[in-house]
DNA sequence: ATCATCTACAAGCATATAGTTGTGTATACT
DNA sequence: AGTATACACAACTATATGCTTGTAGATGAT
């Protein structure tokens, strides 16, 4: 789907991790769920999902200050979720681990899932 | 309980997201997020991959106090990943969003593919 | 009944992090 | 040069949350 030539490293099925998962790879994971863990930063990815935008851009797509969006940028920067690019005085933001798409899929999946049974409840217990 | 038969109500090909996604969706998506983005927790879950276990064995697992884990335990309770059943003094955890697992696999695989770029940098500069 | 074990809850402390304010730096325009 | 714009960094405050300690409730054994 995306990038599929760095099979020298990484190039398994990734079904099969280690059991107990060693500490630093645990305390890597959460850190990277963390980073994707916050309201702004999703709005940000979200606006990213239409293609590479500018801190102005963003800013005005999530109706904060133009300080808070860029440290937001930054986290997300540090992480290796997104990139930057400047010219002029603007700096374009693009996602460049695309991974996260399919991670909100996945748990827009289990979010509808709780919705969906839910509802079910509800109907049992209203009739 | 309710792992089988919700087919009727989820299954859209969850690739098709409403653009700005709704401030609320947004939210549930970033506290699930934030869910899993704890060492401990995550530790617990990779322990639940071998199947059902007591808190008792999940504290010896992880190695912290009883209580620490029966609030995480709390935790991922009331966010539906996982479900429990009350047999004498003892109560069992088991994972019931297998989502959870869909997740830290593609983490996985950014975080290895971030640790293989940064191999292939400085194996570039070592030489 | 009494006691031991297993689990969960509550209060307090410590730390992490989000948001604001103020400012520095670089680029473009006049 | 001088000014305006775009972005990022630093310090500060507020809030959230993880961990500990203490304990309550429930079950089972003696």
């Amino acid at each position: 789907m995306h990038e599929r030539e760095m099979t020298t490293v990484t190039a398994q099925p990734l079904s099969a991790l280690p059991s107990p998962l060693p500490d630093e790879l645990v305390e890597l994971i959460a850190r990277r769920f963390r980073v994707i863990g916050e309201p702004m930063r999703i709005r940000l990815l979200d606006r990213l999902r239409a293609g590479e935008a500018t801190v102005q851009e963003l800013t005005e797509a999530v109706r904060a200050s133009q300080q808070n969006v860029s440290k937001h940028l930054g986290v997300l920067h540090d992480s290796g979720i997104v990139a930057r690019r400047k010219e002029g005085t603007q700096v374009y933001y693009r996602v460049v681990d695309t991974g996260v798409f399919e991670l909100c899929e996945t748990v827009c999946g289990s979010v509808q899932r709780q919705v969906a049974e839910l509802n079910a409840i509800l109907e049992g217990a209203g009739r």
